[in-house]
DNA sequence: AATTTCATGTAACCAGTTACATGATTCA
DNA sequence: TGAATCATGTAACTGGTTACATGAAATT
């Protein structure tokens, strides 16, 4: 049982965190799941999704009860135990740094998709905004830096211009998404 | 000495390859190098880099000659032997694919920063034609796909809405790169 | 004398993937 | 009977990181 307040788990430890906050689903529906709509980048395989699995419940975050329908193998359903329900929560509320925007978009991306399931619709909006805020100061600081050292290289020069053109198209595309979500009710 | 034509480098391997490519450097030199401009994501800490320069050693694509200069600690500087100035050829003239685009982004920019030193500016166009013609692809499928299934969650179709314009960004990059090598001379 | 810089390395670990293995049930 | 589907799991490996360790020379 081992419930460690220490353990933090990894990001494909969240990302099945997640998907059984959404709704109590087996191994095997995740890997449904995640072949009909990847997530990141994780593989769907069984050696993949079964050993995370097992280690969520190992600390305490997820159980599982056997489920035996009328035919097939037995699957073992999994559902957010109070902690887990509780890490997740903590995950998705807390605050976003410069670090996170600088080095783990797709983290961020994954948070995002997440918090869908938060009760709290001003969640969002706060994560927005301070996404929104800390890619402009980001972005601001990279141009800073390029106007600063004219780069020898071309191709140097490219990848800079790509690098703070990613942000740019983060910043419009969290200023719309902010505008959708103000916008509607709920 | 082990000179495996079947082996093939991990990403961090190439991104060393590149560097040395651009000039014989020690591994200390690479530390400094990565930690002034980064490169991907990949750690400058010592346990990074070193064991990974063993590695290309190990496999013939890099010698090294201990440098013992008037003072210090003598270094090792690494050049890159034949086999392995070939397999930095091949990897950076490499056809790119659909699933290059898809999933190893993060590697084509990889490539892009190292092709600066090809000798044919021409793989540099080429590069850059298939890659804007391959993204033009893969946007168009995914701008398909949303269309055809109204997806239930604004969350997923935001997160939709980043992917298809994170591929936008990309061919215009792509295009205005094009533009620059294409009016260039040499 | 003490700290910083140059320079290299090892050991332990972690996340994640691939490939392999199992077995029951349903469908052709 | 044989193939496909449902369902779960293990073993071995790979790539990479952190933390630790060493040592000499240069600087303060």
């Amino acid at each position: 049982m081992d419930i460690n307040p220490e353990y933090t788990p990894t990001l494909l430890g969240f990302a099945l965190l997640g998907l059984i906050h959404q709704k109590p689903r087996s191994g095997y529906d995740i890997r449904i799941e995640m072949d009909a709509s990847p997530i990141g980048h994780f593989s769907n395989s069984p050696g993949s999704i079964y050993p995370a699995l097992q280690q969520l419940k190992k600390h305490g975050l997820i159980d599982g009860r056997i489920v035996h329908r009328t035919k097939l193998k037995p699957r073992e359903v999994f559902r957010l135990t109070n902690s887990g329900a509780n890490i997740v929560k903590i995950w998705l509320t807390t605050s976003i740094t410069s670090a996170d925007v600088k080095y783990r978009l797709s983290e961020l991306m994954l948070r995002f998709r997440f918090m869908e399931n938060l009760t709290e619709k001003s969640d969002t909006i706060h994560f927005l905004t301070d996404f929104t805020r800390l890619t402009e100061s980001h972005v601001k600081s990279l141009e800073f830096q390029t106007e600063q050292n004219p780069l020898a290289s071309s191709y140097v020069r490219l990848l800079s211009n790509r690098d703070i053109a990613l942000y740019h198209m983060h910043i419009e595309w969290a200023k719309q998404a902010r505008i959708e979500f103000a916008g509607s009710s709920t």
